[in-house]
DNA sequence: ATGAAAGCGCTAACAT
DNA sequence: ATGTTAGCGCTTTCAT
């Protein structure tokens, strides 16, 4: 703001139309002398100027804005996330917008309207509920939304999330494979394509064995540590005679332990558990967790990849519109034989 | 981008101006009948009308944008404050951009300046390094710049960090008071602030027993966890009659534990372990770290108001350009008392 | 090889 | 109570 345009092209004795052409590099393309280019560049930096990236976005309506909607900074997978797009936006020339939806799908509506007033071109967003109307009438009215990791099922939009089935079945037989029969599920939402293809995977971990899945041995209804912790309390208290926990995410995770601790099992002495997604100094916990983990970085960068590219790409091609990034088993000691 | 304003008053039947007022509320202020008003309103959800923030930003000379840097987003500390940011800006109808420096001040200055380029009023950054010339190079030209977490002694800019010495002294006395003498000290980047202060207050708790610091048992070049495995490893075979370490992040403790248990030591039976800062699930740690923790909800608060404050506020009051927020000690098991 | 001028969408004097 | 108009700072035809 400390200079326009216009002052340059003053100082240089030129008009702001040759100043700006000779700064964007169109010199060539319009014959610019190579004098005056050096005039013009002169001047620019004796004045200190800035262009006004607002004044561009206005006439070239290109805002060069990445909005990024996700529940809840603080949690390490999403601030990843969000670390993982800024880094690949920024190496674009695009800036990302951040905002915290607080696991609060009105304020996720919020957000979003508030962001599209602003002109992103593009959206990330890591919903939270299991509505995806606003998200689709969003990309509907032109500004495209890339979903990562929460998605739904027969949803329109781009999405990238981790191949939930084919994880959650991973993680199952790992606690199948040491004898156990009777497994406890702290699910996440549901109603969301990962909780409920990890439903799935688990069902079918089962299956291989021999046994079908019993739904009252499901419990949860988010991916917080507070519906980890509840749902462990009362899975343990309702059939003291589970052997494991297959636990949705960290959070989820993290409350199970604390409920096993308060139900005076050990893990995984008297309780195996398993779960879903790693974190960070997983390894330092006084009980590191085996975890079916997800490709962070890998969901980060695509999302933003897609992003950008529907930006910038032409036509929308429906074809595969949803990415399935691969996940990897980590074997930690949280799973004990099952004694018989 | 989908209607313009003067779409909506053509609509309405009404001038531009009157359109916009009666959508910005300024009605009665300009004695616009209420039934105009309600025909623009109309006109403007019929058309699904969003105003361009863009025109408006440019027209106002107000982005409303915030620029936050930090230098690594997935860090739990760093993504804490950015999010805090975010949910204050927001309050206030301010947007956040982050930007992640990956710990290098070549990055830092070119994210700075590319937000500069796009008029955030202010900017809230945790500074790599300890150069701070650029940023007060910012600030000068009209952007205000408050410092979190990483200040620098005699900066002028705004800035929001801990009570790093009384922490340190704190942390300290957890360890004297259990009668380790023997302390070395896996320290951040030295030059900046934070550590320096650390020190100081280290030596302070170091003093109150009668002995003063020897600057052999310090090391450690930054707050990663590379530097304090790094450290670790060379102290603890250098004198392997230290009793206690102190660590100045978590990240430098989480290097420190990797080394202790390289070098046969176990924590806290070998080896005592303090640490500046908390960390998600450390209670659910092997080794539950007693710590000093800052108040990061509070910083992050402090800084975006801050921020604000600068940007609507009048005059800069030099006064009291620092605000050290308090620290909060507390105790786990890593701290065992020194046999005689 | 350079300039004049239109206009992106909006707000706020300044008229009526 | 409502309309006209001049920009905000920039890019880009269209002239010359």
């Amino acid at each position: 703001m400390v200079s326009t345009l216009r002052q340059v092209a003053e100082r240089a004795g030129v008009s702001v139309s040759v100043a700006s052409r000779s700064l964007n590099g169109h010199a060539k393309a319009y014959r610019i002398s190579e004098a005056t280019v050096l005039r013009v560049k002169a001047a620019a930096d004796q004045l200190g100027f800035r262009p006004s990236h607002t004044a561009r976005s206005l006439r070239l309506k290109k805002t060069g804005l990445v909005g990024v909607v996700v529940p809840d900074l603080a949690n390490a997978f999403f601030a990843s996330i969000s670390r993982t797009i800024a880094l690949a936006a920024e190496a674009e020339g695009y800036s990302v917008i951040v905002a915290d939806s607080r696991e609060q799908t009105e304020h996720e509506v919020r957000l979003l309207h508030q962001l599209e007033a602003r002109q992103v071109e593009a959206f990330v967003v890591c919903p939270v509920g299991s509505e995806d109307a606003h998200l689709r009438q969003i990309d509907g009215r032109g500004t495209p939304v890339v979903l990562a990791d929460r998605t739904f099922p027969d949803c329109g939009l781009l999405q990238v999330t981790s191949q939930h089935r084919r994880g959650a079945r991973q993680a199952t037989e790992l606690l199948t494979a040491k004898g156990h029969r009777l497994i406890g599920v702290l699910q996440g939402l549901p109603g969301t394509l990962p909780n409920d293809q990890r439903l799935c995977g688990h069902a079918e971990a089962l299956a291989k064995v021999g046994i079908s899945m019993d739904h009252s041995l499901v419990a949860g209804d988010n991916f917080t540590e507070a519906s980890g912790y509840v749902s462990a309390k009362r899975l343990l208290a309702e059939r003291p005679d589970l052997t494991a926990l297959f636990a949705f995410s960290t959070p989820n995770a993290m409350g199970a332990l604390r409920a096993a601790a308060e139900a005076g099992r050990s893990v995984p002495e008297d309780l195996s558990l398993v779960t879903f997604d790693d974190c960070p100094y997983a390894d330092l916990m006084r009980v590191p967790l085996s975890t079916v983990c997800q490709d962070v970085e890998r969901i980060g960068q695509l999302a933003a990849e897609l992003a950008l590219r529907a930006v910038t790409g032409s036509a929308r091609k429906k074809t595969q519109c949803r990415h399935d990034v691969e996940t990897r088993v980590i074997v930690r000691d949280s799973i004990s034989s099952v004694r018989n």
